[in-house]
DNA sequence: GCCAACGTTGGC
DNA sequence: GCCAACGTTGGC
């Protein structure tokens, strides 16, 4: 089993909104860039572990926890005339374009601050951190993975004055 | 195959 | 809204 991270602007989908949906589960389509179709297509495998990150938000961090729960399959966008993943040079026996099924696990126990990954030493490599880092799927080692995991608990137990409830509203 | 122009991403 | 970084496109 592997370790990802996925972004996306909560303005457009967030975790928030994966976490109230009733199968709690979604098709992660949309992914235009190659490098980040290639980890969608050959990396990501059912049960993988998935991190999601907000961008473009007013508090950018790692947010919630998912997992693959169903590998690369055509994205069925990519031939959606009208959808702005629209891809004329995609042909259907031949789809450039894959999507898989992302399932919520749970929510972290706060918002993970870009700031403050940038700033533990146990996450130096970490592609996310990486100057310029643009890709919308990444890797993430099993210790990053770890790493993470922890300090959202961690800091989450430090701050006993806030109760989870109110970071789990703080999500929408 | 080179590379300039352009569009997009995403932090701030 | 600004702008740096990056990916893609297309002329040559």
């Amino acid at each position: 089993l592997r370790y990802w991270l996925v972004k996306t602007e909560p303005e457009v989908f967030s975790f928030a909104n994966l976490w109230s949906a009733k199968r709690r589960t979604t098709a992660w389509d949309g992914v235009r860039n190659y490098q980040a179709r290639n980890y969608l297509r050959d990396g990501m495998r059912t049960g993988d572990g998935v991190l999601i990150y907000h961008s473009g938000a007013a508090e950018t961090g790692l947010v919630g926890l998912a997992e693959v729960t169903r590998a690369a399959y055509p994205d069925p966008t990519q031939f959606d005339r009208g959808h702005d993943g629209f891809d004329p040079k995609s042909a259907p026996r031949a789809p450039r374009w894959v999507c898989v099924d992302l399932t919520a696990v749970r929510p972290l126990e706060r918002l993970l601050p870009l700031a403050e990954l940038r700033a533990d030493p146990g996450l130096t490599g970490l592609p996310l951190l990486q100057r310029g880092s643009r890709l919308s799927v990444q890797p993430v080692s099993p210790e990053h993975w770890k790493r993470i995991l922890l300090l959202a608990a961690l800091g989450a137990r430090q701050d006993r004055t806030k109760p989870l409830s109110e970071n789990k509203l703080r999500m929408k």
